[in-house]
Parts: C-alpha cells; structure tokens; sequence
DNA sequence: ACCTACTCGTACATCGACGTCCACATTAGC
DNA sequence: GCTAATGTGGACGTCGATGTACGAGTAGGT
C-alpha cells in the first residue's frame, strides 16, 4: 500500500542515515538538530522519514548489524584458530572503528532486546571459534569465554578511541589489534 | 577567613560526596537531583555547597584522583615487572571498578587541562614500570607503550562492566585482569 | 537556652532538545 | 507544464534538568 518513495526523498534518507551513522560514530549523543544538519536536510525533514530519535537510532543501528554480519559471513572461520581469529579481529577492527559510540547511542535508546539481537549475532561467531581454539590447545580456556569476548571488545573499542585521540594511526590498529588480542588469549606460556 | 562549617553541614557535604561518585560510577549521566536524593539531602541543600554540577564533579574526581594515586604510591614496584605489573593491576581494577563511569562524567563536564592530570599520574607509573619490563624483555616492545596502556585500561573497565552485567563475579574479577592484561603484555611466544 | 548556621520544600525562571503545525517553495514524474 | 509529493524555515508547546529565591523549620555550638 505505501508507494514507492519519490527518487529525492530516497536519496534523503538515504543521507540522513549515513550523517546519522558518522555523527553517532564520534557522538553517541548527537542531536536531531545535528544530524539533520550533517545531512543537508531540514530537521522537519527528518522527522518526515523518521517518527524519533529511537525511529531513527533502530534504522540505523538495523543497518550496522547488517553490515557487521555480512561482513564477518564471508570470513573464514577454518584452519588455525589463531589464524581465523586474525581474519575475524581485523574485518571486527573495520567495523568497531566506522560505527564506534554507535553502540553507546543504541544502549540508551532501544529496547533491550532490540541489542541482545544486536550482540548475539557477530558474539557467536567468535564464542564458536575461540570454543574450538580452546579445544586444540590454541587458546587458554582457563577463563570463561564471555569474558574472553569482552575482552577481544575492549581491545577493539580501545584501539578505534586510540585512533581519534591521535595516539596510533589508523593504519597501525588493525595490526596492533589482532597482536595485543591473541596474545592476551595465548595459551599460557610457561615463563622460561 | 571562611569559618569551619557546622557538623550536620560537613556530614551532608560528605554524604553529597559519596553519593555522587557511587552514582556517577554506574551512571555518568546521573541528574543533580538523584545524586541529592541518594544522599538523603535537598537538592537545594545540594546548590548551597556546590555552586555547579561542575564544581560538584570537580571535587568528586579530585577525590577519586587523590585516591587513586595513594593506593596506586603504595605499591612495590621493585622485582620482576611481571609481578609488579600483576599488583597494580589488582590495584587498579577496585579503583577502576569503585570509580568506574566516573572519568566519562569528568570527560563531559570538565575542562581538558584536569582531564590530563587526572590521566598523567596513575599513567606514569604504569609506564615507568612498562619500560622496564620491555628493556628487560619480559614484556613484548614491539608496540607502543601508550597503546599498551591503553590496553589496560580496556581490560580494567571491560571488567567493571562485565561484573556490572553480572557475566563474572567481582571475586574473580582481579584474578582474570591480572592474567589477560598480563598475556596482553608478554614478550611474542614463538609458536609450537 | 539562645543565636546562628544550616536545611527543607516549593515555586519560579531558564535552557536545550524534542516533536508538531503551518504556509509556502520546489521538485519529480508523467 | 501540470499536479501531487516533498522539502523548508519558523513558530509553538512540552519536557526534563539546571540553577535561583524565599519563608519557615531544625539542629549545632557556646
């Protein structure tokens, strides 16, 4: 029944969006007013497309988790574990640093559960890989594995505020990244 | 010339105090008036000792700092980095877990200049005590110093908000920091 | 016991962000 | 080129938080 959307007004959302994403990224509690700013649209505009804030933020944050989950869907979670941890550290690295804070904007706004939805997805993945490393010896499993997850986030989110205070550089994070993670996964190294 | 307040006064100053950094902890964006209510006090009452919530939060992270930096002057940092490392880590993670969102209020609210200093003294020691690991090879130096910091400071609050969502126990907790930051930390395994 | 310092509650002004309404301009699409 | 669909800026009402003002209690210190 809802007819297609005017060309100009696609292109309008699709604006808003995409301003929402980058100023939500830096600053998770970024005004209407801005956003609507950012993308070159009259806040009235916005609110044409979007009935709220939270409207707006479930869109977006909708868009994020598509993106993230595609984007770890083409990697390959087979061979070493320490390996395919790499490859997984370093798309997660991409994706923590583009949407950031958005995270900290969607806890505020969206239901519970809307972010359970939001977590559970690219968790498993990692929870499946660290699980079968802690199986071949590869990992230590002498900690629980939700904790080891919070861990791997902790590095990531670290590294992308490292990266916008101008500590390390963007090129040097993804590197940084996989090191730090898998060494504080390591199996536990016999000291000499 | 400003003459010793009265004892109920001093009480109440402390009570506002205390409130505010046990709220500002979990919440950095706890409103004057539940910090007044949580310290059973008007939040009129609130005003006639704090011009400001800034003022309020200027003296709340003065405290912290202060804190911070006696419990962390104790500390050995003599014999084998490792260890010593392992003790500020423990440290550190009640302070970070006491003080929590606090440096997130502080970071909103106060000018940068205190944010630094704020940052540079617990951040000193940490790096003094990292060079000297690094020299000595037990710690991995092919990664900034800062960056490692940082790491650690991921690790300490990744903790504190894992115990918050009640993943693992505030018991376990300094025992899993110690062993991931100092995994994080350690000079590369060769592999196999 | 008394004066003073402090507290309390309520009411009020301000501010910024949100969300809505309206009248008017513009643009897309046929 | 016409018409319906959109966009735009401004004005307005609401809401929650901040900060201030006042009058009346109440507890501390001597």
């Amino acid at each position: 029944m809802t007819r297609p959307l005017r060309a100009d007004a696609r292109r309008n959302v699709e604006a808003i969006i995409g301003a929402a994403t980058r100023l939500l990224a830096t600053d998770p509690d970024a005004s209407i007013n801005d956003i609507a700013a950012a993308a070159g649209v009259g806040r009235v505009t916005l609110y044409g497309h979007f009935e709220n804030r939270a409207a707006l933020l479930d869109v977006v944050t909708e868009r994020a988790i598509a993106q993230t989950e595609s984007a770890l869907a083409e990697i390959d979670l087979e061979g070493d574990p320490r390996d395919a941890l790499g490859r997984v550290l370093e798309a997660s690295w991409h994706l923590t640093h583009r949407f950031g804070a958005l995270v900290v904007a969607a806890e505020h706004a969206l239901p519970p559960d809307a972010l359970r939805r939001a977590h559970v997805g690219p968790a498993a993945r990692v929870i499946g890989l660290l699980e079968r490393g802690r199986d071949s010896g590869a990992f230590r499993s002498d900690q629980p594995v939700t904790w080891q997850v919070s861990t791997i986030q902790a590095i990531l989110h670290a590294a992308s505020a490292a990266v916008h205070r101008g500590e390390i550089t963007a090129d040097e994070a993804p590197t940084l990244v996989r090191d730090t993670a898998l060494g504080a996964l390591a199996a536990s190294t016999p000291r000499r």
